[in-house]
DNA sequence: TCGCTTGTTGATGG
DNA sequence: GCCATCAACAAGCG
């Protein structure tokens, strides 16, 4: 269930069970998840070591050790699962990384989409995730102008582009546009210095207060687009009127044909 | 059977 | 070169 504030949730899972714990073995059930290694080799790389805390970075999770660093991305159907032990293993669980003591994480995929990384260095996840912009959770106001001035196109199209900014998906992208009172098909730049600034605004208090959630899936409150999205018969939480739905950047997109001006 | 899905990439066309 | 659109990847659900 991948945007930002999944993966979040799932470093801090990673952290709680194995930061600091040593890895007895990689089991790989799916060896085309693992996409710039062999299976024997990525066991072969992780053995033995033991993990740091891990990072992450948009919607990217790296899991270093003491050696090298397991990199995953979740595509939109991946999560982390524990098991004390193997059993109760799910045919999607595609890598399964076993602690020495017992216990092992599970990541778990079904659609195949994103898939696993052998990193040696920082540099090498670098060019495995592919030229990310600063993570969402942490860009600030300054860098935000200056990104978005660079750039032309939809305005969805951009929030959503990783190379601008690391972590906005599909559905924060909708939300954090209806908050912001913006319609999905606008153009950067025919935005006013005040809608950008309402972007930003919302952008970051949509990404902190996902992120604060300590539960699994994206929120939550009544107040927000996200309660509604999607359902039949959906209103603006807002203003009542009934919700739109289009495609915008190639992905459905939903917004309040009233409170969302439409494009300039 | 068809359409739909929280992601990303590559082809194609304007 | 930039941007928009769409198919593909893959698997499940209604």
């Amino acid at each position: 269930m991948p945007e930002l504030p999944d993966v979040e949730g799932y470093r801090r899972f990673f952290s709680r069970h194995a930061a600091g714990r040593t890895v007895h073995r990689v089991v790989t059930t799916d060896p085309a998840i693992v996409r710039n290694a062999t299976p024997q080799a990525l066991d072969r790389a992780l053995r033995r070591r033991t993990f740091a805390e891990p990072e992450r970075h948009g919607k990217w999770l790296l899991c270093w050790t003491d050696g090298p660093g397991l990199v995953l991305h979740f595509g939109m159907t991946g999560w982390f699962v524990w098991g004390d032990s193997p059993d109760g293993r799910h045919r999607h669980d595609r890598v399964i990384v076993e602690m020495e003591g017992g216990g092992e994480v599970r990541y778990r995929n079904m659609r195949k989409l994103g898939g696993a990384w052998l990193a040696h260095d920082a540099e090498e996840a670098v060019v495995v995730t592919g030229g990310l912009g600063p993570d969402a959770l942490a860009v600030d106001r300054r860098r935000f102008r200056e990104l978005l001035s660079r750039r032309r196109g939809g305005v969805k199209a951009v929030l959503m582009d990783q190379r601008f900014m690391a972590g906005i998906g599909n559905l924060l992208a909708d939300e954090t546009l209806w908050q912001a009172r913006i319609h999905p098909k606008r153009r950067v730049e025919s935005l006013s210095p005040e809608d950008r600034e309402r972007l930003f605004e919302a952008m970051r208090k949509v990404v902190r207060e996902s992120v604060a959630v300590e539960d699994d899936d994206i929120p939550h409150k009544r107040t927000w687009l996200l309660s509604v999205r999607g359902k039949p018969g959906a209103v603006c939480p807002r203003c009542r009127t009934p919700l739109t739905r289009t495609v915008a950047a190639g992905r459905t997109t939903w917004f309040c044909p009233s409170c969302q001006e439409e494009p300039a």
